[in-house]
DNA sequence: CTAAGGACCTGTCGGC
DNA sequence: TGCCGACAGGTCCTTA
């Protein structure tokens, strides 16, 4: 499910729940998410408080003085804080619980996600290699037009390369190439700096509208209802086709890339 | 180096 | 109603 815009909704959800409060104890009910849960979760978190919580890409992490936990929501993570002694689900995978008396709760039904453990985050693996925040300066369109130069794969499939520019997922992707008026088919090389310009724009509006979406329902964090971070997104073409275009009411298109559904207006994007 | 495809999991939905 | 395949908003790893 989340893409950056829930991501950074379940940290400010959340957040205020979890910074500077001590973990009392760590419940680890399944072990094998995408990567094994990291020993240290259990082994170090106990007795450490949250000095920070921040995120890079899709990961949230976690600070302490003895390291930071780097969590991954995957395709169908979702995180809750709720009160310790709250039954648990058969996809409540991990606990961390505060001396506060409230615990975060983390669920993955597939369990793509993943919880590793790292000193130093930003040189695991994982993250040293991703390209920059999308909302950051860096990322704009001379640095788009830079790092395509020579690539003949699609701009979609381009966009939701990791080490391109990380954080636009499979629904981010159509709608910043619609507002772009982008075909999502076109060779990610053969795209001129202006309509690259254009495009990191698309993708700065379209994050951040998602993000200010996100804002309305940080309460679903604490003990709300139903599953949290499933606000109501303002989508213009995904998962859309046969609908008309917003734009020039043509019926939008479906095409699938990279084993991907994208979605997209044959009249509007080219 | 780039690009393509498989892999990891469970839940849901549409069609027969 | 019950079963079965297709599909789902991520991304890493292997192979060519």
């Amino acid at each position: 499910m989340p893409e950056l815009p829930e991501v950074e909704t379940s940290k400010r959800g959340i957040a205020p729940w979890i910074e500077d409060q001590d973990v009392s104890n760590v419940v680890v009910r399944q072990q094998n998410l995408r990567w094994p849960v990291a020993a240290e979760i259990e082994r170090l978190l106990p007795g450490q408080r949250i000095r920070s919580l921040s995120r890079r890409a899709k990961y949230l992490l976690i600070g302490t003085d003895a390291g930071t936990a780097m969590l991954h929501l995957g395709m169908s993570g979702s995180l809750r804080v709720i009160d310790i002694g709250t039954p648990a689900g058969v996809h409540d995978h991990v606990d961390i619980e505060l001396a506060s008396g409230k615990a975060l709760r983390f669920r993955d039904p597939r369990r793509f996600g993943s919880l590793l453990w790292a000193e130093e985050p930003h040189e695991h693996p994982l993250l040293r290699n991703l390209g920059p925040e999308p909302l950051d300066d860096a990322f704009n369109g001379e640095y788009l037009r830079k790092t395509a130069r020579g690539r003949r794969v699609s701009i979609k499939q381009f966009l939701m390369n990791g080490s391109v520019v990380v954080g636009v997922g499979n629904i981010y992707a159509s709608e910043s190439l619609f507002v772009a008026a982008i075909h999502p088919k076109r060779q990610a090389g053969r795209i001129s700096l202006i309509r690259m310009e254009s495009l990191a724009d698309a993708v700065k509006m379209v994050l951040s509208n998602a993000i200010d979406a996100g804002g309305t329902t940080l309460r679903d964090y604490y003990d709300g209802d139903g599953e949290p971070g499933h606000f109501q997104q303002q989508l213009e073409v995904y998962g859309r086709d046969d609908e008309p275009c917003l734009r020039c009411q043509r019926l939008i298109s479906a095409v699938v890339q990279g084993q991907r559904r994208t979605y997209y207006c044959k009249n509007c994007q080219r």
